[in-house]
DNA sequence: GTGAAAGCGCTAACAG
DNA sequence: CTGTTAGCGCTTTCAC
């Protein structure tokens, strides 16, 4: 069934059906309603790539992401494609892993198969070493390049991001406001965001005056998904640092903590206190319940999603937007 | 550029063109090397929308969820994408919500968006009243319907399942063996595969000898992803019956009977044995760490990305495959 | 308000 | 081995 039978049976060439598919008010009502009728009758349905052909459009943005099982991206994810679906748009879906190839490769993929836009979850995309940015500056020459949570100048890249150097200052002087000085930062990653986070935990002690401590800064380079390695990996470093908080990078660190904690006997928070980042379910799962960094994300989601649409119906639009995130305060601090 | 400047520049016809891209034979070594050069040097790449118009297929397949943040979903789409693409499709991720009438809706979108075929994740996506499922073999007479853990019999539906009957009848039955006998089933959904596992607690008690009684079958009305809701649920219920053991319909409700156990002073496992269900990370974000069943997600994904190449190549492939699970002894046990 | 016809960029059958 | 040409199904200008 093409527009060429429905025209037929309805007895009017195909650009009247044209118009009455499209909405176009340049039809009578009657040849509208007999047009209509015999699409109804006939239950057809526009090919979808002719139209995209003729269009140079199918409503279609990627969405590219390192691991969708993230739970911070899971969330992205899932806000990112309901409110894009409401805007009458599809998501391609695309998980490349941190190989930063296989990201090179994927972006191009979707712009080879001509999505309206991209959209980037995580910091992770976006190198310290400009040139490997390089495939995203040049998928920017094609079509609009959005960001969460990462920062990158660059013409037709627009970036929506959560102050993450501010909230982790704010969660760090928050403990050091309960007398703790001897903090442990935590963390998992080396992207833009995860450093600014670093920052952040820097600012709040050279603020009060506290020497910075080498040790007192652990990356940990396993998998954050693997909570009980979180503790082991804590456990290990045990000797040489001795500390009665810890800030974390995300909440399954923080998770990691309570484990490392409970093993040594330790109680939450007298002995130690601990916040995390992100205020994903893991926050509500441990007990007592884990004070943790609220990343706004439904916010810039929505924002992000905003700013798309926006800028595919030409309209002007912001190239960068900074939020603040929020200190939710539970259990895990005194 | 198009093939057609590419041709002009290498002095050939569009049909050689076409078939130095597409990897014909027929072409001769060195006009392959020209043509070769000339699409290097434009940095030319097909139309994507013309191609799939002429090929009626643009490799693409739609994934529906209700919800993709839960995390069985998540890791569901993670696996499913990756290996999908790794066999060259390309992943249209759709969040439906749990309403039919919106399934239908975006069901019927992938069809005429013209995916190549459509994979349902969960057994929510198929109703006990059988009308409801009309959108299914609607969708089913024009592209494969792949179903992931759900069963439903029809032409062009294929269903990749876990017996989820078999294990919650071995979870339970791993608690009878410790003596235990009065047993919680705690769920949260109506699904097919939600009233298997009742149906494979309520077998192990009967094969015991053991009545089944209402009061030891509770449906939690909330969502699972609320938990401290969920232990509030048990609270509240907790007059009306008294247990030993719950067996969860998933990892989340556990948790949340864990929080349970907490408030009120009962230790876990001596005073209240626990198994949930998925084997997801919030079974190893609690202390103990929970016992769970491992529902063989990756090879299910793997299972169904396998089926589905299969058939959109054309190769003859069953229609229903069940695997099972598997028993991950923790510390919430016996 | 309606129709004819020229694309959109590619694939594939056919002819040579 | 290569070129010609007829679609694929729709949108959109341009006449009438």
């Amino acid at each position: 069934m093409t527009i060429y039978d429905v025209s037929e049976k309805a007895g009017v060439s195909i650009a009247t059906v044209s118009r009455v598919l499209n909405g176009s008010d340049n039809v009578s009502a009657q040849t509208r309603q007999r047009v209509l009728a015999v699409i109804e009758a006939c239950d057809y349905t526009p090919n979808a790539f002719a139209r995209g052909l003729g269009l140079n459009t199918m409503n279609t943005v990627g969405i590219l992401c390192a691991d969708s099982t993230d739970l911070y991206v899971a969330n992205a994810v899932y806000n990112i494609e309901r409110e894009l679906h409401e805007n009458n748009y599809n998501c391609l879906l695309c998980c490349t892993g941190y190989n930063v190839e296989d990201k090179q490769k994927y972006l191009n993929l979707l712009v080879n198969k001509k999505v309206d836009s991209v959209i980037l979850l995580g910091s992770n995309f976006i190198s310290d070493n400009d040139d490997e940015n390089e495939y995203i500056r040049k998928a920017a020459g094609e079509i609009p390049v959005l960001l969460l949570n990462a920062d990158y100048d660059y013409e037709n890249v627009y970036c929506s991001i959560c102050d993450d150097f501010k909230s982790t200052l704010q969660a760090t002087n928050y403990i050091l406001d309960t007398g703790v000085e001897d903090i442990l930062y935590l963390y998992n990653s080396k992207s833009y965001s995860a450093l600014r986070k670093l920052s952040g935990y820097q600012s709040a002690l050279t603020q009060r005056g506290i020497p910075l401590r080498a040790e007192y800064m652990q990356y940990f380079p396993g998998s954050h998904s693997n909570l009980p390695a979180v503790a082991d990996f804590l456990m290990e470093i045990d000797r040489a640092v001795e500390y009665h908080a810890v800030v974390a990078g995300d909440d399954n660190l923080a998770i990691g903590a309570m484990k490392f904690a409970l093993k040594k006997g330790m109680s939450i928070p007298e002995d130690l206190s601990i916040i995390g980042y992100n205020n994903s379910i893991l926050s509500t799962c441990c007990e007592p319940e884990l004070t943790t960094v609220d990343n706004r994300l439904e916010v810039l989601c929505h924002h992000i999603v905003k700013t798309l649409v926006g800028i595919l119906d030409n309209k002007e639009m912001p190239q960068k937007v900074i939020f603040s995130g929020e200190l939710i305060k539970r259990g895990t601090t005194l």
